[in-house]
DNA sequence: GACTTTTAAATGTCAGACAAATAAAAATTT
DNA sequence: AAATTTTTATTTGTCTGACATTTAAAAGTC
């Protein structure tokens, strides 16, 4: 940990650089207990405020918790998948929702993602997995649904091909982009789409994956991303000619 | 922004998820000012240093920035698609260094993404993004280049080909696990690996692209990714028995 | 009118204090 | 001696008040 400084940032922010980087390079181990924030304003020459500070910055990222009492103070987190997850899907969707990406690339990446996972999930689904799309499939099927518990079912549907790929890796990495795009797309084409013809793409996809046939999985996605895409059209036509 | 508490957390994270929720609704649009750090404790009925820890909880996520002056404040801030970046990337390296994510799992997420956007590539990747795979295969092949020169060439030529895709929501998400990921298979295979092998595979893709041949670049990854594990069982191999 | 100076507002930083939680040590009781 | 209670020390959480620094606008000057 040391006391390098760095252009001309705010004191918390050299000081949150400064352990970060004793995190990442394996110098401050998962659990290490860090200095007291008395000693560390004593180490780095500043009050205890600024160093509070630098600390609500780390702990912001999860990368450490803190806990009060004698033998209390900052230890450097273990960052879960879930942490990860979550953390990922707030930057996802604030990145699409203030950077005006179209629905046409958005989309395009969804499904270009899940694609890669596909094969995987053919290959590992296990009957829990498949069980899960079949229960999201017949909730999707109900009347009365809401078109918000229509949508979260959408998502928990490809959660689970998602998880099917059984690689805790791509699981962080794809969920976290499903996650965050399933809304924005559920809000653009909540109008105009039939549930028939979405449920009847994800049956097809259960029963591929149930069969292992990575390849009608694939093409099942396909079309499903063309449905979409071609609401996404639909709407915006409707929009420019109300009548 | 409301006042809302949660739970019995630190007041600067209950404050500081209360301004989040603010940006996330649209409550708080790009650009916005927040209240002054006096009128936000008096707001939230809390000092001004919990406030600003509270702030700086936020600037760590690059939800705001700050700036000083009479006309100064905190600011909500567009994310950029290189913040995610960068926030990606932390994070992805943390994830991978702290959860013993073994190399099979990190390597077989690393060439599934990677050849999630390759067809994409194929039709879409430009002149430059190919002359940039093409000097970083050249340089890959000069005899003085160090380890650590071989290693930045090998993310640079691979960073183009998902950025051949055009498509920046890929490109985040993508850019962000090969670069996590790169170093760590770096490390393990640095001693093993052939450079003339990889150089070809290189060319391979490279040639590939130009031909827009989106099958010759998936075969391609999917025998780098071979031989990279490959790799990796012969290091583990040598280790358990180095006679 | 152009330039300089002043002023006000805001963040950045500091010092010192007290509250609250927590575990270990000390004291007390059984 | 063992169990329980009390005390104590340590550490984070929070507050108050102050000063430094930066910045743009307002006021003053030529």
């Amino acid at each position: 940990m040391k006391t390098a400084p760095r252009k001309t940032a705010d004191l918390s922010a050299q000081i949150a650089h400064a352990i970060r980087d004793a995190i990442v390079s394996g110098e401050l181990i998962v659990d290490a207990r860090l200095p007291s924030e008395a000693e560390l304003s004593e180490q780095f020459q500043v009050s205890r405020p600024t160093v509070r500070e630098a600390l609500k910055r780390l702990a912001a990222q999860s990368l450490i918790r803190t806990q009060r009492g004698a033998t209390g103070g900052a230890f450097v987190n273990r960052l879960s998948f879930e942490d990860a997850y979550s953390q990922q899907i707030t930057t996802s969707t604030l990145l699409l929702s203030m950077n005006a990406v179209s629905f046409d690339t958005a989309c395009e990446a969804r499904y270009a993602l899940e694609r890669a996972c596909a094969p995987l999930s053919a290959q590992r689904r296990t009957a829990d997995q498949l069980a899960t799309m079949r229960a999201e499939i017949f909730r999707q099927a109900q009347p009365g649904l809401t078109d918000e518990a229509f949508c979260a079912s959408d998502v928990t549907f490809h959660r689970a091909l998602v998880d099917g790929a059984d690689n805790p890796v791509l699981s962080y990495q794809l969920a976290g982009a499903v996650e965050a795009m399933q809304p924005l797309m559920n809000m653009i084409t909540f109008t105009a789409r039939s549930r028939e013809e979405i449920i009847a793409m994800h049956t097809r996809i259960a029963d591929a994956l149930e069969a292992r046939d990575a390849d009608i999985v694939d093409t099942a996605l396909v079309d499903l991303e063309h449905y979409t895409q071609q609401l996404a059209h639909d709407v915006a036509e409707r929009k420019r000619k109300p009548a």
